[in-house]
DNA sequence: GAGTTAAATGGACTTGAGTCCGTTTTTCTG
DNA sequence: CAGAAAAACGGACTCAAGTCCATTTAACTC
């Protein structure tokens, strides 16, 4: 399981030797991207607009980022590995506390809740590029860390005898996060009008129902 | 509610007084779409093809189907419409029988999976276009016949004291649906590898467990 | 059945994604 | 500090989506 987010990130991650021109490039690319997102944007800009605006030609852009999800993936790099130390920290001092399983998804669920509405632009151009093109649209196990993380929690609380035994926890896991993901999400929020923390509490009321 | 439904339908039936070449040419159309898509796979067809193939200019065919997704929804008419009556005819036979109501919902949610992974493909298109463009990625009340079946036992279900009073049937009712969502679904089948039998046993599971 | 008008048509055009490949730059080796 | 090999570059090119509008055609009127 682990190698899915290995995989994820190794197209990602700038090489171990990168030439002077290249780094330079990646640079000129990352702050170009950065400041057209800010001011127009992140849906308003094409990938040409942003190799035009980083003087580089298009297929150096896309040498480095297959499109622009991979570009915005690590725009949001720094944040998402402060966001999953974040995550670690609470649920280690939670089991630590010995909460209940099923309130350490429940507060797991209010942070992600918070952090995909916080960098919703960047997450749902990420998620509409699919690490896998073919699946673009959904992809419930998106970022590998929520799955994980979510899947070994209720696996946890099924052996702590907080949830049914014969629940199909490998479903259950992608349909929890489903909400989480950037295009539900996106729409939960926009379309329908519901705030975060409406979102971030339908999942712990459910989870909690899961325990009768 | 109803009124999302007859939205959805109005730019896709059509017109009351149609003219003969535009009658001969939307038939043209259908045909060369339903053969194509039949030859080569419903993804593998552009735009472009069938208008050559229809004999038709691709202002023509534009002007009546506003992109793929579109053309598919209307190339499933038919069977969307036979789907439905028998649900209609189901539901009502199980109220009849005052079958409990999740154990409706659980009936509802197998056949409703199985209409969609039989057709699949042309539903995968519907969604990706989005009807309203937007929302290209995920619409959980996607066709509102669904929301609005499942909207309504959710309801029944709690008037009948079967499913906790406090639980937030909206949200509810989109992310039970969330797994029968054409790109999801697929997922579900293709990457995961679950039968379409234990994507509906899953949510029969999930409903039930509502109802402790 | 000629004239009028509104609808419908077709294909050129625009836009953006993504690829390809001849040229340039860096880095390494002697 | 050559000279060669590898990596990176850039922009022209392809492909598909979707728009636009000058021209055609059906339907209605007299």
């Amino acid at each position: 399981m682990i190698s899915d987010n290995e995989i994820e990130w190794a197209n990602i991650l700038p090489p171990a030797h990168e030439r002077r021109d290249a780094t330079r490039n990646r640079e000129l690319i990352l702050a170009a991207a950065r400041s057209l997102f800010a001011e127009r944007g992140v849906a308003n800009v094409t990938m040409a607009e942003i190799a035009v605006a980083a003087q580089v030609g298009k297929g150096t852009l896309y040498r480095r980022f297959a499109n622009k999800g991979e570009l915005c993936l690590l725009l949001l790099d720094e944040n998402l590995r402060v966001h999953e130390q974040e995550m670690l920290a609470l649920l280690q001092r939670l089991a630590g506390e010995n909460a209940p399983y099923l309130a350490r998804l429940e507060h797991f669920f209010g942070h992600v809740a918070a952090f995909t509405d916080h960098h919703m632009a960047l997450l749902f151009e990420v998620q509409q590029a699919g690490i896998a093109p073919a699946m673009a649209g959904i992809d419930p196990p998106y970022f590998s860390f929520q799955h994980m993380t979510v899947a070994g929690l209720l696996r946890g609380a099924r052996s702590a005898g907080e949830i049914d035994h014969s629940l199909d926890l490998e479903m259950l896991t992608g349909l929890l996060l489903a909400p989480l993901t950037p295009p539900y999400f996106r729409y939960l929020r926009e379309r329908r009008g519901y705030s975060v923390e409406r979102i971030g509490a339908f999942l712990g009321q459910l989870v909690r129902q899961m325990g009768q």
